[in-house]
DNA sequence: CCTCAAAGCTCTAATGACTAGAGCTTTATT
DNA sequence: AATAAAGCTCTAGTCATTAGAGCTTTGAGG
């Protein structure tokens, strides 16, 4: 159905990393035409959407292969799959607010405007010193 | 002064990261004992803390290496080291925006309770099908 | 049918920012 | 003098790709 050109346009995930994918068994070994090019159906299409789409919300490739194990293995329950993104969930959190003491000191020190030579730039001095931050991190 | 175990406990920059910063350059080789281990002197704590203060704040090593030349070449303006963190403030917030709306998807996808099996598991049908999204990313 | 570009293939190596381990030497303490 | 802790160098591994070399296959035009 789809040669690996295809699936890359289709997905936006790109060639190397789909070969990358199936080597790391994230994907299954598609089909190969006569000349041995892989050919993909519209299941292999949709198991890469769901990669890349896990990828893009910052999931790690293990996390990802435990939830595609877990579609595989329709016995187990739907649990852990939720563990997965609560957990993934709570992860995300704690960057946010990680990354928002980062923007206020940024901000802090971005926004001081001394025109002097680096001798006395206030945002060198700011960054060697860590006394001058207002948070901590 | 300091031997590279007493500096990593003052900057909780790790022994192995301190050597790698000094073969990139990052930071000046330091003198070294008559037995070839390396001893730093106030002047290198305070560098490294301020590697390990920009690290924490996110910008790469060669966004350091840039503010580390100019802060030893002090005819150059300070205007170059603003540019870099206000370049990073930017990025930053960017990070921040695009976080808040994977934690949105998230939450919206921890959320679904249902306790069929994983042929049904709506965590992993919103994974796969990423029409199911409520924005874009 | 032939040619030629585009797209595929494999394999190796690089990226960034470390981190870990092997196998050795130096230092400090008992 | 012995021993443990901390240092040293060097190599290789991590994660998730990405890039490049050098080759083959495919499809379209002449």
């Amino acid at each position: 159905m789809y040669l690996i050109g295809e699936l890359s346009k289709q997905t936006g995930v790109k060639i190397p990393t789909i070969r990358y994918y199936e080597e790391m068994g994230l994907i299954e070994k598609p089909h190969r035409t006569s000349g041995n090019q892989r050919q993909y159906e519209r299941e292999g299409l949709e198991r890469l959407s769901f990669i890349k789409h896990a990828r893009d919300l910052g999931l790690s490739i293990e996390d990802i292969r435990e939830l595609v194990d877990l579609s595989s293995s329709p016995e187990k329950s739907c649990k852990q799959a939720h563990e997965i993104a609560h957990h993934h969930l709570q992860f995300i959190k704690a960057k946010i607010s990680k990354l928002r003491k980062l923007e206020k000191e940024l901000k802090r020190i971005a926004l001081l405007d001394d025109e002097g030579h680096v001798g006395k730039c206030k945002i060198i001095a700011s960054l060697a010193d860590h006394r001058l931050c207002k948070g901590e991190h």
